[in-house]
DNA sequence: GAACTGTATCAACACTGTGTCGAGAAGTTC
DNA sequence: GAACTTCTCGACACAGTGTTGATACAGTTC
């Protein structure tokens, strides 16, 4: 039970409404307890494998005192997949900056193997958020907002490459990038989870960039 | 309770395990009745929000006896995507041939709008049977079969074009495929249910198309 | 027409899991 | 040390699943 020495505390973040429902105070430790557990165990079954008991026990308390601290079980995962899209935002490349230093296609390699490598070191939690949207409008919402980002992004590049008479003209910008976003989307969550028939993990990007720049620009491109 | 006129029950279909679980009998229309509950309501509200009992209920039946029938209420959606699955396979044109006789883009379009037609007219099923997957082995094996049946269609089709020389060399043409079959997957379903972003109903197909044309041929296809 | 057999039905039960309530323990403040 | 807030949990109510055992109700079969 001994604290685990924490490097240090967010300065005053916000509760945000998910997390406890008291006011701020030391049982952090119990909070954080929990949020732990459920990423364990994410990576271990599948969400609806896990009880709030499960997390409860695993945490050190009791069921009732679990819904001290959260909601439900929906809202820690939800918890989780927020930090996690957070830092998959976070060190995110500007594409259209990328593209313009490194090239189409390895701007193109280095802002996805940038955004995916958060994901890919977490597959339970990526799965756990996957499985949740059938039942949760928060977590249904909160993924389209992060997909909405990233067709904003790809609809931008499209338009800007087209403007320049780079790219040909064809489907609206937006449209394509929206049927682009979501292949990577479907492929990604595929090969993490090992579905079948899916990409091999060392070959998905180079199908994928192909597939765009082809897409794109409406030639093989070379480079 | 007076049967419904049934045309002419199916001659020796074995029950395959999955319907009622003793031998044949009349308590067919039972069954009947308990599938026909289940589409409707899977088109009112999720396979969550359905329980045992509203299946029961609908049917004109106890909870028990439903057991009498179905082993789960998992079995019943099974059942009834299996159904859809043959329906959408029973249609369905050869791609090859398609391409052969209509050129590219009109094959194509011919292959998907049929096979999709069947989808399109129940999108409560659909999303049943993809809400089912993450907790149902045999959904998602029956899911990866279909597509691996899409995918290898797929694969030959771009065999063949680089064989002929229409279709320029890249990615292996399996790989190729599969990406392809999943951005329709996806971009299909999100449409469907009408999640956001999505693409447009009437756009769909034309955008899907576009980039098929474009990552098979590596060029902007006129014809 | 009595005994037999398989189909069909359901009340009652056992179980798993969720979420709530109310009584209190434990710490903090004045 | 009284008052307040934070934290904890036993006991409950509830919703849903799946099972058991008794029973009705055909048809046969003799």
């Amino acid at each position: 039970m001994a604290a685990l020495p924490e490097a240090k505390s967010p300065p005053t973040d916000a509760p945000k409404g998910r997390g406890r429902r008291g006011t701020r105070a030391s049982g952090d430790d119990r909070e954080r307890a929990i949020l732990e557990t459920a990423e364990r165990l994410l990576e271990e079954r599948p969400l609806a494998e896990i009880s709030v008991d499960d997390l409860a026990k695993g945490a050190g308390i009791s069921r009732p005192t679990f819904y001290f601290y959260f909601p439900s079980k929906d809202a820690v995962v939800l918890t989780i997949i927020d930090r996690l899209v957070a830092d998959a935002a976070e060190g995110r490349e500007q594409i259209l900056t990328a593209l313009a230093e490194h090239g189409p296609r390895a701007g193109l390699r280095a802002s996805l193997e940038n955004l995916y490598s958060a994901f890919r070191s977490r597959p339970g939690v990526v799965r756990a958020g996957s499985d949740l949207r059938p039942t949760n409008g928060e977590a249904r919402d909160l993924w389209s907002a992060v997909m909405e980002g990233w067709v904003a992004d790809v609809t931008a590049v499209i338009e800007f490459e087209r403007s320049r008479g780079t790219a040909p003209d064809g489907p609206p910008a937006r449209e394509m990038a929206i049927a682009l976003v979501q292949m990577n989307e479907r492929a990604q969550y595929a090969t993490l989870l090992g579905e079948e028939p899916s990409l091999d993990r060392d070959h998905v990007l180079d199908v994928l960039i192909e597939i765009w720049l082809r897409a794109i620009y409406g030639e093989v491109v070379s480079d």
